[in-house]
DNA sequence: AGGCGGTACTG
DNA sequence: CAGTACC
DNA sequence: GCCT
């Protein structure tokens, strides 16, 4: 994308040399012969800040104007094009790009923009090799066209102007770009810069975009777009909303189920004020409300509290957390709400509802009330008034809102890219303006990371689930491949998901491993090369071949005879799968070389040496929050630390063997929970989430 | 008022 | 160093 | 947002 290496160019700043400006008590710069100048708010911290810039400008003469039909110049901190079109409309002020060509010679010079644009659907319909980046040629002064309207189909010639701009001009070098009526977008600094130079500067390093103001375009809203891709990537619901859905749909609605409760229990009767409650109001309006309703004579009995909550046992590796747990329809709401938190950035606050939605899924019993929920570890008034709120009407509205909301979703869109997370995804948002994958492909493709463009091309078929067939027959080829390159020693058990016994998996997950912990030395670049070698591995994402700090070891070092440096190798590999065999395309038969069809999938394979094999599979198989608990039980109780290569005690970094002997990874397991002081948990009881 | 999991790779 | 990944 |  030309524009792309146009605008990241800074600009000269050797333009001009000879004024000095020391000795000017005061700035000179007059800027009132120039066209009226419009500040863009966009990127300004404060409206004083804004205010404070609008007043320089006026200093210096310059004519203000608040009006996008009579500005000629804007002034941005925004770089992108995209995002300054959009700030545009937002003004009501629609352009189309009118084109600066400042030398003859290289004008036309492949970039039509339909062509580009062309090239970058094809990308999606698979035919792009990524990693081999597709080289657009920038050219200097060049403003790739691209009209700002949503029509995809719009034949560009249309709405491209190409306006010359005489280049070598003798005195003023604007005089050619103000003597054209379109609306001129430039960096702030060419103002800053001005400023500091006491002169005008030129406009054309500054320039981010010329355009030329147009109607409203009809049609706002496009229907039927005929984009695949946009198509096909709004098609699949992705499961999480599938799954709450479900979970809405519950037959055992609460309303019905709590017919008898009197709503606004907490102060009033309206809706949502009720629920926003000072710090220290909170607890109290609840505990009134429980009060008021034993008044009323209801059944205030709540059913007997599993050990877990008597004891006030907090760490959600201690407790059986099962899949379906009875209040899965209120956890997916909470679920909706810690969805907005983790795209808003707050990681805080989906640590506290996570922890909050591990304890309810912990929770035996159907919720009868909320005072029920302030006995459960993780949760207070906050959570305790939503259930209440959930109780009465079957939903939650700031769940609800934050579902619906339109930025959240795009977010979301972008989020679920593999390699983009929540602070790429706001960025894209924001700073890029681009609402959907079609943008990140056609502004962006180039900004992106290998990885990412692996997870666009592949977005809609890593969304799809993973039969546990497929697991197992993807697990079955790693496992022969691993015994081939070694030997029958090899054990490998799939983890994650599957072992916790979900229907469809999001990806495959299998360690590997060998009681002679020579013979997992180094494997795993063994294994991706051969898998690669037989087309069952696409794409590598991510490899990990070190274990890194674990020089320190002074159990490797002393007791493993094997080698020379002999440390621990906690490998891991981060794949693209495919399978490769597929069969040709039986309703074509004559065309030889069909296409595979196969879904991509992503596969994580981990290597583990055998004497922590236990550690490895514990943590490679419970859900988020039963892992994070469990680092945070181990650390409160015993002052160690837990992760998938080993137990160390924090305070002489020694190595901690709770593995134990065990001829299988499940004993290892076993070894690991006991000598931990945990209770076993069947894979299928740590569904924290 | 401070803490919230631990680790490794990429760019 | 910030961002993302894994569970 | 909850816990210490």
């Amino acid at each position: 994308m030309s524009s792309a290496h146009w605008m990241a160019s800074s600009p000269p700043q050797d333009t001009v040399q000879e004024t000095a400006p020391g000795n000017m008590p005061k700035s000179s710069l007059r800027l009132s012969s120039l066209p009226p100048i419009f500040i863009s708010e966009s990127h300004f911290k404060d409206i004083n800040e804004l205010h404070r810039l609008e007043d320089d400008v006026v200093e210096t003469g310059g004519l203000l104007s608040y009006n996008l039909h009579e500005a000629k110049i804007v002034l941005t901190r925004v770089l992108s094009k995209k995002r300054i079109t959009m700030d545009l409309r937002s003004k009501d002020c629609y352009t189309e790009e009118v084109l600066v060509v400042k030398d003859i010679s290289v004008a036309d010079t492949g970039t039509d923009p339909a062509a580009g644009h062309k090239a970058k659907r094809g990308k999606l319909s698979g035919e792009y090799e990524d990693g081999k980046k597709e080289t657009e040629e920038s050219i200097l002064h060049e403003v790739s066209t691209d009209s700002e309207n949503e029509d995809e189909h719009k034949p560009k010639n249309r709405s491209t102007k190409r306006k010359r701009v005489a280049s070598s001009v003798e005195q003023d070098p604007n005089k050619a770009y103000f003597s054209n009526p379109y609306i001129k977008v430039l960096k702030w600094e060419w103002f800053t810069d001005s400023q500091k130079q006491d002169r005008v500067l030129p406009i054309e390093p500054y320039l981010l975009y010329q355009g030329q103001i147009i109607d409203k375009p009809e049609d706002p809203k496009t229907p039927g777009k005929g984009s695949s891709f946009t198509a096909r990537t709004k098609t699949p619901q992705s499961i999480l909303e599938r799954a709450r859905a479900d979970a809405e749909n519950d037959t055992s609605s609460p309303v019905q189920q709590r017919s008898n409760r009197k709503l606004g229990q907490i102060g009033g009767g309206r809706v949502s004020a009720p629920f926003q409650t000072t710090p220290h109001s909170k607890r109290a309006a609840l505990l009134h409300q429980t009060t008021s309703e034993h008044d009323l004579g209801q059944s205030s009995d709540l059913p007997e509290m599993p050990p877990w909550v008597q004891n006030d046992v907090k760490y959600a590796c201690q407790r059986s957390t099962p899949a379906d747990p009875p209040n899965a329809a209120f956890i997916a709401q909470l679920d909706k709400i810690k969805l907005a938190r983790l795209l808003t950035g707050d990681e805080i606050g989906v640590r506290a509802y996570s922890t909050s939605i591990a304890a309810l899924a912990a929770y035996p019993h159907k919720l009868s009330t909320g005072r029920e929920i302030l006995l459960l570890p993780g949760c207070d008034a906050k959570i305790a008034n939503l259930y209440v709120e959930f109780a009465n009407y079957g939903k939650i509205q700031e769940a609800e809102d934050a579902e619906n909301n339109e930025e959240l979703k795009v977010q979301k869109l972008f989020y679920n890219i593999w390699g983009v997370g929540a602070t790429t995804a706001r960025d894209f948002y924001k700073e890029k303006g681009w609402r959907d994958l079609d943008d990140v492909v056609e502004y962006g493709w180039q900004t992106l990371t290998r990885v990412q463009q692996i997870g666009v091309k592949y977005y809609d078929e890593f969304l799809l689930p993973i039969p546990r067939s497929e697991v197992e027959d993807i697990a079955a080829t790693i496992h022969k491949h691993a015994v081939k390159l070694r030997d029958a020693g090899i054990q490998s058990l799939v983890v994650g998901g599957y072992r916790r016994g979900k229907e469809h998996c999001g990806d495959v997950d299998i360690i590997l491993s060998h009681p002679e912990e020579s013979k997992t030395l180094n494997i795993i670049t063994d294994i991706v090369a051969s898998l690669e070698q037989e087309s069952w591995i696409t794409h590598t994402l991510l490899i990990s071949t070190k274990t890194s700090d674990r020089g320190q070891q002074t159990l490797a070092l002393n007791s493993s005879s094997t080698h020379g440096h002999g440390f621990d190798s906690l490998d891991k590999a981060l794949v693209v799968w495919q399978n490769p065999h597929y069969i040709p395309s039986t309703s074509n038969p004559s065309d030889s070389k069909t296409k595979n069809t196969n879904p991509h999938r992503r596969v994580d394979i981990i290597i583990s040496p055998w004497k922590t094999v236990g550690c490895a599979v514990m943590g490679w198989s419970g859900g988020t929050t039963f892992q994070r608990d469990l680092r945070r039980y181990v650390r409160q109780t015993y002052d160690y630390k837990f992760d998938s290569s080993g137990v160390r005690d924090r305070k002489t970094g020694d190595v901690v063997d709770v593995d134990g002997e065990a001829g299988t990874m499940e004993q290892a397991e076993r070894n690991v929970f006991g000598a931990l002081g945990l209770e076993f948990r069947e894979p299928w009881e740590r569904c924290t989430g």
